[in-house]
DNA sequence: CCGAATCCGACTTGATACTG
DNA sequence: CAGTATCAAGTCGGATTCGG
């Protein structure tokens, strides 16, 4: 695939792949819903489900997972009946929260203006098509 | 979904839930590469495939199309003969660079540290197998 | 040179049932 | 309560092909 290029002009490329390889995680659908909610301090694995409350027992498994080969997130086991298992942010993990809130707070700062902005186009697009989109306008 | 809950204790959830959409924009695995690659300044199309060069033309259009909707870049068409459409940030995509190149400069920052998180992980569960994960060990 | 539509494979996601 | 394994579906992504 990468064979055929003898010169690999774009070393940024190289670079910002990690970069891409961490924010791939962020920009996961419930990575920060959990790191926002385990700034809160740590939480045991339903109490995590119960506050997300749309995302499945795989899913949450799934992701803390992640999360905690990252380091980002401390899996803490007490063995006792019945099993209680406690989630929490590493320091790694609380470091992150911080550019991270800085997303969202930027996300929900210019969320209407993006939604405002999704609606200009899409009245545009619907105004404008620039091949046969409309089969019956004629 | 919200429904079941009384009491609401989260309304982080269904606020964060707008947050989490725009995130997943920004987590895609291209848009971040473009919108660093817009940040130097207007691009044509080829010139950001090039520069990125991973990623086909599908991907290419969808994503800017995807960006043009939310409206962090903007496209201007050129009707000339070959066309020439550039690409170049809005205000609110100058904007977006901020908490994203802090994110991404946190990224590149603990990127080590992450690695070697995943390979302590790695060979932590390969030492430490919670169930029967090897099926013939005996 | 720009871009849209199509076909098809791969990964991701989700509901369920089972285990400890 | 916590976690895993399985099955089916949806979405994403890439290569190709065609039009302006």
């Amino acid at each position: 695939m990468s064979l055929g290029n003898t010169h690999v002009p774009d070393p940024a490329s190289a670079d910002c792949r990690l970069v891409g390889e961490i924010l791939s995680r962020v920009g996961d659908k419930w990575t920060v819903l959990i790191i926002m909610m385990l700034g809160h301090g740590p939480k045991r694995f339903n109490e995590i489900k119960r506050g997300i409350n749309g995302i499945s027992q795989r899913m949450l498994t799934l992701t803390l997972r992640g999360l905690e080969r990252d380091g980002i997130v401390r899996r803490t086991v007490t063995p006792s009946i019945p099993p209680r298992v406690d989630y929490e942010l590493t320091d790694l993990g609380k470091d992150l929260l911080i550019p991270v809130a800085a997303l969202g707070d930027w996300a929900m700062r210019h969320q209407p203006c993006i939604m405002a902005a999704r609606t200009r186009f899409d009245a545009a697009a619907d105004a404008d098509p620039p091949q046969q989109k409309r089969v019956s306008s004629g």
